[in-house]
DNA sequence: ACGATTTTGTGAATGATTTCACAAGGTTCG
DNA sequence: CGAACCTTGTGAAATCATTCACAAAATCGT
């Protein structure tokens, strides 16, 4: 194992073996050998040793891996093995499923404030918390001194809400707003698109590649 | 331009361009180069061409392309030059969250029918729908047609649902849930996972590989 | 009309990621 | 104990994706 920078592909699959471990600890399962974890992840074997080699040696030859053990090195490579707290801006619909999202729980993170800019919801309820003034985040984070940050805002609002994520401490941005957004180098985004998803989907609904070759201009005016 | 199979990640950047072309259309500009693409997109202006060339030649040398004409052939790529109807199954948070979404409109996508089985949903309004029972999904997408699925429900429910989508002749979904789904070969499966985009980011939030080199099992019981 | 300038489209080069394949370590059982 | 059997960890090979770099095409100014 010599110390290269970890594939970010490499990090999005330990997040689901950490899944599957979690569901085989449930189930009472103790031992997972790397054939197992294929069948249950659907990534090949290969690919998880080979994942987890870049952090260290987790898995005894002959035997497997330990479920209860990899689940607390995995939780600790990814810093899920304290609670996390999260800040979450913008009280709207997918804020809303957010706070409302029961599956954070299991992986230790939480959403530990909520904000927003419309002066009629400050103050009101919002899941177990309050939304406040997004004017007061770096205040309130000083408490908290969370890292993490969630644009759940207009597209309109998400580069300037990132600006007082950074400036609040956050170094990790869930990105709902379909936005590229400039941020110091240091920070990390990463963009969620309910669109771009589907846009990709359908396209691979429909797997008639009725490639249209022509020039540029069609339809509207022309170039220049 | 060799006949080649388009590679998934052309087709998520695909997705950008169109919104960044929309963006220029909207502000009036007529003609983009690869170059203020990159600008805009923080895609390589090489990679935005590349990407195009596996569908057709749309520029022009010297010029650039044509904002209303280079929407239209990505619309069409993508199948969204007609209106895209996708069945949404699941009446909770996130459905919420997505009914209300306001950027599907300018996509042409749109969310024609909802499903859930719990009975005391059934029936009661969700957006600008009625939330139907999800034993019918068939019977309403033979006049539908929709070939888009969109899964919102726990995991536990989230394999019955494909396959019911599936029966209903859906061919590419997007899955909000946790888990592997099991589908046909020729059906395609996107998902979007919150835990998972967060566990990345909390990795890379702190950038101290504390890398713990150790055998296998800690913590827990011994393997075997 | 023509040279200077711009920008495309694309082979070739580079870089990254996945998969293969196998030595080495561990286990089981006669 | 030792032979048969697993399973890991990892270099090397193969595959996939991005970036470079440049010929060819279009425009502009004179």
């Amino acid at each position: 194992m010599t110390e290269t920078r970890v594939p970010i592909p490499t990090l999005e699959r330990l997040a689901i073996y950490l899944r599957v471990l979690l569901d085989a600890h449930e189930a009472g399962i103790q031992t997972l050998s790397s054939q197992e974890v294929e069948q249950h992840s659907g990534i090949n074997a290969a690919q998880f040793r080979k994942d987890l080699s870049y952090f260290g040696e987790f898995g005894k030859p002959g035997v497997g891996y330990s479920v209860a053990g990899l689940i607390q090195c995995i939780e600790r490579i990814l810093r899920l093995d304290a609670e996390q707290p999260i800040l979450l801006v913008g009280a709207g619909n997918i804020g809303a499923a957010l706070v409302g999202y029961p599956n954070f729980q299991a992986h230790r993170l939480r959403i530990a404030a909520v904000f927003d800019n419309n002066f009629v919801k400050i103050g009101r309820p919002f899941g177990d918390l309050v939304i406040e003034d997004i004017a007061r985040i770096r205040e309130i984070n000083a408490t908290i001194g969370a890292r993490l940050g969630i644009i759940a805002v207009p597209a309109s609002a998400a580069q300037e809400v990132a600006d007082l994520l950074v400036e609040a401490g956050v170094t990790g941005i869930l990105n709902f707003a379909p936005t590229i957004l400039r941020v110091p180098p240091y920070v990390h985004v990463r963009n969620v698109s309910f669109l771009q998803e589907l846009a990709v989907l359908s396209y691979q609904a429909v797997e008639e590649s009725l490639c249209m070759n022509g020039q540029a201009s069609r339809g509207g005016e022309d170039a220049v």
